[in-house]
DNA sequence: CATGAATGAGCGTTCATTCAT
DNA sequence: AATGAATGAACGCTCATTCAT
C-alpha cells in the first residue's frame, strides 16, 4: 500500500544521471556550466533536468548535498574508528587528505564550506552531521595533546574552503603537508614531505 | 626606429584608465564584470578598451601582471631590509600577511597564481623579479633556521593561490596563522592565536 | 453498433472534470493557462486530459461550445418567454445583461465570437441553437417596432465578441448601457444611465 | 556645440526600423510576438533591439506611445477645426473612425485604453494631450446638444478598449455604426448603415 | 584613434506535446 | 485507459566581440 510505484526506476535513474553528470561538469567548467550541457552530459533533455531540479541553483545545491552526505560519513567513519581506539590525530589526517583528493575531481566541495560556516540551527541534516562529526575528530586529537587546543570548526572550514582543487596531485599533497602543522602541537619535521 | 611619435600620452593615459577601472570593477563585481561596466568606469568607450587589450582574458592578464608588479616591488622591498639587517622571518611574515589583506580587496589576487606557478621563462619581467625576490628572502629564512628546508617558490604559490580572498578579516588572519608554521621550522605556539 | 460498454462512466467524469477545470483555470488566468496546471486542478495527469482533447486549442474549444450550450439555453428561455407573451426588448436586454455579466468570470465569452462569426453549417448544435434563438428574439423585437430593422445575429456576434471582460462591473454596465441604442430605434434618455 | 553627433543617423534608423516592425508584428501576432521575429522583421539582431528598448515591456510601451502620439495629434486637429466653426458631432465622428479603423493595423490601440483610463497626473504627455482634446471635442458637443450629457472620455476609454481590432473592415464600420448612438442625442435612422 | 551601435551565440527557463510504463 | 516522466523548440535577455562612422 505504502509502496511508490514501480515506473519511478526510470525517474530514480535519470536523477542520478543528472546528479552524476550535474557533478562532472561543474568540476570541469565551474558552476557556470550550461545547463544544456549538463542534461546532454546527462543523456537526457533539458526539460527532464527541470523535472528534478526546479533551477540551476537547487541543482548545485543538490550536488553539494550529495557531496556532504560523503563528507559527513567519512567522518563519521573517522570517529567510530576512534572511539574504538585508532589514533585521532591520524584518522584526521587521513580524512583531511581524503576530503582534499576528492575536491580534485568535485569542484563542488569549495562550496561545502558556505553550508559549514553558516548557522548550522536550521541546515541540512548533512551539514549538522559533519559538524558534528569534526567537532568530535578534533576534540579527540585535542585530548590526546596532537590538536592545537585552539582549533574549532571554523578551521576546518577554512581548510576546506580554500583547498587548491584545480592543482595536480602533487600540489594538493604538499598544500596539506603545509596546513596540517597549524592545526597540531607539532613542528613540521624535515622528514614529512 | 622610425616611430617616436607624441601622441602616445593620450594612449597611455587610457590604458591606465582602463587597468585601473578594470581592477576596481574585477574586485567589486568579481571576473564576471562586464567589459562594458568597465570601459563606462574608464571613461572611455568599449572600442577603445578593445584597442588595448584584444579580449577580456588579456586585460584581466594585465590586471594580474599590474598586481603582480605591486607584489614584485613589495618583495624586493623585503629583500633589501632582508640584506640591511632585518628578520628574514618577519620579513617574510608581514610580507605574507601584506599579500593576503590585499586579496581581500582585489579578487584578482588568486588569479596571481597562475603566471607564477607556469614555467617563468616566457614570462612576464614582474614574475621573474617576483619569483627572484622571494626565492632570496626564502633562502635568507633558511639560513637563519627559520624556515623550513624544504620550502621552495611553488609553496608561495600554493599560498597566493588558496587565499581566502572572499571571507572575513578574521578569517584571513586566521588562515595565515593556520598555514605559517607549514613554513617555519617552529610548532605554532598556545599564545600564538 | 458493436460497443455499448459500460466503462464510459469514469471517462464521462473525466471529461467533465477536465472541462471544469480549465473553464476555471483559463477564467482564473486567461487562455496561457497551462496544461498541467488545468491537469492538476482537474485531478488527473496531462496525459489524460490529452486523451480527451488532442490538444490546448481543443480543450479551449470545447469550453467555449461548452459555454455556447449555456448561452443557448439562455436565449432559448427568452424566445419562450417572449412567445408566452414577454416584452421582446426587456427580453434582449436582459439576456445581453446575463451574457456581458458572465463575460466578467469567464475571460473565453469572447472566443465565442469565432464559432458564431463563422459559417454555421459545420458547426457544432449549440451554435446553431443559439443562432436560431437569437434570430428569434431580434425578429420579436423588430416586429414589436423596438429593434432597428436592420439589426441581424452579426450585431450580436459583434457584441459578444467586443464585451469588456476585463473590466469592473460598473464598466461593463455602462458599454451596455452605450451599445443598447444602437441596437433600438430610439435614443437614449438623459435618465438611462 | 550642442548638435548631436551625425553617427547617430544609423540609430535613429534601426529604432524607426524597430518599432515599426514590433508594431507590425504585434498587430499581426499580439503581443505575445517574440523579440527575435520583431527582430528579423526589422532586420536587426535581437542585441540591437535590446539596445534599443531595454525589455519587451518597454517595447510595447513605445509603441503604444507612439500610437498614442498619433491619436493625440489627431483628436488636437478635430479640435483645432471645431474651434474653427467645424461641427463638433461630425469631428467625433470622423475622429472615432479614423482611431477604430487605424486599430486594424495596430493592435496595440486596445492597449491605449490602460494609459487613457489611469490617472493621468502623473502620465505620458500624449495621454494628456489626448484626454484634454478628447474632453474638448465632447463638451462641445455637448454644448451643440448633439452629444449626450453624460458622456465623459471614459466612454471613449471603453470605446478604444473594445474595438474590434481582429475583424474585416465592414465589421469595424458597422461596430461603430452601434455604438454611436450610445454617445449622442439621436436614435439611429434607419438609413444610417 | 576613439566611438558606441550592431552582432549573435549562449544562458536559464517554460510548456505544449509525446510515450514508456 | 491513466499516469507522469521525458522531450525539445521557443522565450526573454546578456555580453564578449566586431565594425561602420
Amino acid at each position: 500500500m505504502s509502496q511508490a510505484r514501480a515506473p519511478r526506476a526510470d525517474a530514480v535513474r535519470n536523477r542520478k544521471k543528472i546528479l552524476d553528470a550535474a557533478r562532472e561538469q561543474i568540476s570541469l567548467h565551474g558552476p557556470e556550466a550550461g545547463m544544456d550541457e549538463i542534461a546532454i552530459a546527462a543523456g537526457v533533455a533539458v526539460g527532464t533536468l527541470y523535472r528534478h531540479f526546479p533551477n540551476k541553483t537547487d541543482l548545485v545545491a543538490a550536488v553539494i548535498a550529495e557531496y556532504l552526505d560523503k563528507v559527513a560519513a567519512d567522518a563519521e567513519a573517522a570517529v567510530a574508528r576512534v572511539a574504538a581506539g585508532a589514533h585521532a590525530l591520524d584518522e584526521i589526517t587521513r580524512f583531511l587528505e581524503r576530503v582534499v583528493e576528492a575536491s580534485a575531481a568535485d569542484h563542488a566541495v569549495k562550496a561545502v564550506a558556505l553550508p559549514l560556516g553558516a548557522d548550522p540551527s536550521d541546515k541540512d541534516d548533512a551539514v549538522r552531521r559533519a559538524a558534528t562529526a569534526l567537532a568530535a575528530l578534533i576534540q579527540a586529537g585535542q585530548e590526546d595533546g596532537d590538536i592545537h587546543p585552539d582549533v574549532t570548526i571554523d578551521d576546518m572550514y577554512l581548510l576546506f574552503s580554500t583547498a587548491p582543487t584545480g592543482q595536480p596531485a602533487a600540489a594538493r599533497a604538499r598544500w596539506l603537508t603545509l596546513f596540517l602543522p597549524g592545526l597540531t602541537t607539532r613542528a613540521r619535521g624535515v622528514t614529512d614531505l
